[in-house]
DNA sequence: GGAGTGTTTCGGCGCGGGCCGAATTGTGTT
DNA sequence: AACACAATTCGGCCCGCGCCGAAACACTCC
């Protein structure tokens, strides 16, 4: 038997700006040292260590000490989701500097979201993926059904996709997109579609932000991929 | 072009014990007016006020004034999303009193859940459907799919199930339950079942939470529906 | 119009907690 | 052993805000 639970916690543990920046930089699944995510949100570093207690405490982080560096994570896919849903329901924060802006044009171009890619690209890869015929269209948090798994760009790009998968997580969904309003894929093949353009070096992670910077390579193979003009594919300058 | 969404924003406004009671006693859809929140949070009328300022100002509740009362509702089912979400993330709230317990176990055994059913008696009835292969196994936050639109229960509440829903809804979703920790069913089928069976009469919404109270007629219907003893349901005393 | 009730606004109190600098602990490096 | 660096703990400051009582509105009903 079990009580009410008291949504307040978890949710006043977001609720403070600096931990809401730290939690938000853990987003896409990397575990961060504490010394970083002090930066990240603009705080000293005794304040970002108290923080983080705090998370931990209250099970939205883990750490994992490595030598005299403590990585902090997320504890689950859970809290990703908590995060996510939260982000639908937040307002737009003011731009405040040209390297805000900066920031943001890249952020909005092509970004990891947890395990996948999120941003213009994910969405312009979801929209040739569907009027393709790849999967069925995706709704926002529900499960999309997979219609061809042999597509030719799935194939380019090295991923086999199985028919039936076994594990609990599914293959296909759809997950919010805060820059453009729109679902973009997620799930098994959400992370494996990232995981490919990484790997073949077409995507690079960022070191400070959530950013994904996209090569030279990468800008001409995905135009031939996506089959538009390079000039289509924005370089964040 | 957007910039980055500030997380911390709606999450403070959700993370305030009073605050969050409130949203809660919301979370089944309902439009409950100021002073009834008040009581349900625990604080004086004008503390409630305030709040129910902020969350409107905030975005997450929606105001509609009829006489000299005010209704307030969840502004949408993103914020029931969230409150979701976070219920997932958050401790158990200790038992206080025998009054709390008694509250607890009638919540525990049915209470609404935004517009469909959650507790022991939503997990009893999804776990018959699905044994009977009325739909695939759900799994928390994904969409379900239908396997027999015309199983005996369903038909047996008089509903009609259609095989293709036009409605971006899902027909057929898995919510978590946080008492049970297992999904139960949700979507546009979840909302059906619990105006079917309250408009029979076999459910009743209690005033003061968002526990439903099984009638005696229920109780028999229930036990014939889901072909049990009448003494395996529970009646919160 | 006047009584009664639901709701909001205002003023003021007090606690919680976010913040930092300095000191401390623990772990690698030379 | 001595040093350097990451991280945490401690002490103290102070702002934000949650809380209530009293008063001001707003609306209904008589």
């Amino acid at each position: 038997m079990r009580a009410d639970a008291d949504v307040s916690v978890p949710a006043a543990l977001i609720g403070e700006p600096a931990r809401a920046a730290m939690l938000v930089a853990l987003l896409d699944g990397r575990s961060l040292p504490a010394g970083e995510l002090a930066r990240a949100a603009g705080v000293s570093p005794a304040t970002a260590s108290e923080h983080l207690s705090r998370l931990t405490v209250g099970g939205l982080t883990t750490v994992s000490r490595s030598g005299r560096h403590r990585y902090y994570t997320l504890s689950g896919r859970e809290v990703a989701r908590a995060l996510e849903a939260l982000q639908v329901l937040a307002p737009v924060r003011a731009v405040r500097s040209l390297r805000d802006a900066r920031a943001g044009s890249a952020l909005a171009f092509a970004r990891s979201c947890y395990d996948h890619l999120a941003g213009e690209l994910a969405i312009k890869l979801t929209d040739v993926l569907t009027r393709e015929g790849a999967f069925a269209p995706l709704v926002t948090g529900e499960k999309g059904t997979l219609l061809n798994a042999a597509h030719p760009l799935l194939a380019d790009l090295g991923l086999n996709v199985p028919v039936h998968n076994p594990s609990r997580r599914p293959m296909i969904r759809g997950c919010l997109d805060w820059t453009e309003r729109q679902p973009h894929l997620a799930g098994h093949l959400g992370a494996a579609v990232l995981t490919a353009l990484t790997s073949r070096g077409w995507l690079q992670p960022t070191p400070t932000s959530r950013a994904m910077c996209l090569t030279p390579e990468g800008r001409h193979g995905l135009a031939h991929l996506l089959d538009i003009d390079t000039t289509a594919l924005h370089l964040p300058s």
